[in-house]
Parts: C-alpha cells; sequence; structure tokens
DNA sequence: TCATAGTGTCTATTAAGTAGACAGTACCCA
DNA sequence: TGGGTACTGTCTACTTAATAGACACTATGA
C-alpha cells in the first residue's frame, strides 16, 4: 500500500513537479531550492508536492531515475528518431542515445551547472556504460585481441567525454555533425558494433 | 455561470493546454493541430479540454489574450526586470516589454511561423501602439512640431520592427545589446520619454 | 460504399488537489 | 539571550477538476 498505482493523473503532476525542479536548480543551485519554491513554480498547493514526495530529494532521485530510464529504453525501441541511417558499418542505433539526450536537453544540460541534481555526474556515465555493456557487443580492428570488458569501458567512457562536450558547448553541433564525429573517433579502434536485444 | 470562478488549478491546467497548443503550431502548424493532439501532448483527458475550452480557436484566442495582457501589464508594474538602468534619458521602464518578450521567448517565437496563432500578427503590434499610446509621452529634439499621435504611431511601428527582427534571428542579441540599439535609434529624433502611470 | 478519425455534448464517478492548522527546526540579529 | 521569520513535514476534511465512456454527427479517403 506504499506504493499505489500510477495514474496518468499523478504521472502529469510528478513531471511539472519534476519541470519545476528543473528550472529551480538552474536559477538558484539544488542546494537553495526549497519545497515552497517547487509549488510555487508549478503552481501547486504545498500539499500536494507531499502527497507525491517525502522531500525534494525524493523528487531529485525520481527525476534523475526516470530520465536515465528513458534513456535505457531509447535505445531498446526500434529507431523511431534517427530516420535516414548513415550505411555505416556502426549500428544506427546507438545513436539513439544522441537523440533523446538532444529532446531532453533541457534535463541534461544539468550537467553543466555546479550545484545541481545529486547523484547525477556519477549516473549519468554508469548508465551509459551499462548500455553499453547490456547492449552491444564490439569488434575490434582485425580482431585485434583485448580485454573486452575493459575495451567496452573504454569506449563508454570515451564516448561520454565527446557527450559531456556536446552538451557543455551548448549543443552547438546538430546531432549529425556530432554523430559524424563519434563515427569518426570509433572507426579509429572499432570495425564494428553490433546490437542484441534482449538478455 | 458562464464564466465560473478562477481557481489555481483551472490556470494551471489552462496553461498547460495552452502550452501544448505553442509547441504543436511549431511542430505541425495550427490548421493542423486537432483536439486530440492538444490532449495527448499535454496529458490530459479530452473531456478535461472541453470543460475549459469549446473548440482550439477559444483556446488559441485565450493564449493570445493572456500573453499580450501580461505584456501590458509587465509594463505597468515596477521594474523587476532591468536591473541595473542605464542612466540615460529614456525611460527604463520601456524597456519591460524587452524582458517580458524575452522571458516569454517560447510564445513569442510563433511569430516567426508561417501557420501560427490566429490573429498574432495584428493584435501583438497593436498591443505595441496601446501601450505607446497610453503610457508613454514622447519629446521631439528641439520640440520639432509634428503631430503627436502620428509620431507614437511612427514609433511604435519602427519598435516593433526591431522586435520582429530580434525575434526571428532567435534572440541572437542579448537583451543589453538590443536595447543598446533601440535607444541608438530613438535618439535620432526623440528627446525623451516619459511614463504616465495609470490614465 | 464502408471505414477511419475527429468533433462536441453529456453523465456519473472519484481521487487528486486544496486550505489550513500543527509542532518542530534553523537562522538571523538586536 | 530571546523573539521574529521562514521553512519543514504531517494530518484532516472538503471539493471539484479530471476521468471514462457513450452518443450522434461530420469529413475524408480508399
Amino acid at each position: 500500500m506504499v506504493e499505489k498505482t500510477i495514474t496518468p493523473r499523478k504521472n502529469r503532476t510528478k513531471e511539472h513537479l519534476q519541470l519545476a525542479l528543473i528550472d529551480l536548480i538552474k536559477e538558484k543551485g539544488f542546494q537553495a531550492v526549497t519545497v515552497k519554491d517547487i509549488v510555487n513554480h508549478s503552481k501547486y498547493n504545498r500539499s500536494t508536492f507531499y502527497i507525491h514526495y517525502h522531500d525534494k530529494f525524493y523528487l531529485a532521485e525520481d527525476l534523475l531515475d526516470s530520465m536515465l530510464n528513458g534513456l535505457e529504453e531509447a535505445v531498446a525501441k526500434p529507431y523511431e528518431r534517427i530516420k535516414k541511417v548513415n550505411t555505416l558499418k556502426l549500428n544506427a542505433r546507438s545513436f539513439e542515445i544522441i537523440s533523446y539526450i538532444y529532446e531532453n536537453r533541457n534535463f541534461f544540460e544539468l550537467i553543466t551547472y555546479q550545484d545541481t541534481l545529486p547523484e547525477l555526474h556519477t549516473k549519468f556515465p554508469q548508465t551509459i556504460l551499462k548500455i553499453y555493456q547490456e547492449k552491444f557487443r564490439f569488434k575490434t580492428i582485425n580482431n585485434m585481441p583485448v580485454d573486452m570488458d575493459f575495451f567496452t569501458r573504454y569506449t563508454a567512457y570515451g564516448f561520454y567525454g565527446l557527450l559531456l562536450h556536446w552538451i557543455s558547448t551548448g549543443f552547438t553541433a546538430s546531432q549529425e555533425e556530432f554523430i559524424e564525429e563519434v563515427i569518426k573517433l570509433s572507426r579509429t579502434h572499432m570495425a564494428a558494433v553490433k546490437y542484441v536485444g534482449e538478455k
């Protein structure tokens, strides 16, 4: 009974509270945000906040988790985002990550703020790594022998570094341009990426 | 009984429907937007839409009116927006308009779309003119004699032209830069602007 | 011609959101 | 030191905005 059913109405309210939190973190930093700020900004009653969340930390956790879950799911579901897939060896599905981040750039911009969402700087790269580990299989050029776990970590964090740069330069490169760059760099040491669905 | 009381809850819902309309106009044009699109996007029930609005045209009207009312009110209330007022002859209050537009750029960008909010292209400049007529009194350089009604219209539409340019270039100039330009141009034929509060 | 998709209206139901009081903590500053 | 202000988290009782679903109707197009 502690977790009740989810309804569209509840989700909507939670989402609005989350959006308020994003705005307020950008405005004054997470530390300074109060529950009162959040309900003022989102125009809910203070009581309403406590129906959904115990305090701002739970709200923050929920926001982070749902965005990162969304990221994982975006990779899992068939490519709706990137339409014209470049005819390259590298699996287009990897670029769902890029599209998802771009679509939700309002959220991911949080990574450029000092006093920001708790755990964002740790969980975001961990999620990238998790996706790389669970969904992709790589092949080195000429089948050069390497520890594949290390190779996966290496490419995941390399990709993360590029993402950070793209985000913090305000997405000045277009999605297409950015994807081009990622492909070029991947090709320096990667022969192919295979997408492995579930399991 | 046709117009019931306004409550925060009602306003919030209406606002969310309005925001959905803005997004959808940008996405597919006003003509193509359906009530179903609007409630899908804003995650309300279709019935809920009809509680608040008769059809999408009433919603559009409400959106436009509230934004333009907001513009008028922004000028009327003491300058909270522009902090450091340049020590110029020209009344800083005029620049509340610029700040308001910038803060609500998501809405005002609609003016750059072809199939957009009905009446936007007529009512927006009319509102600028109304503000100029009701809130400001101008002085020509050296008290050059002109028909003051004409002079007001002339400066209002001149300002409107600059605003259009600023908006449709994606607000690349900062608020401060843009204000600078407006001041420079005003000075070519204007000795002072006086703000006249109510009446 | 039938099928599909959207419209606008209505009804009954309910649970999300509201107002308000409460005791408790933390902080400032006079 | 003590009083003032501001926010917190919990609770209660109320109401009403939001919901699901049915309805007849129109327009479109395959």
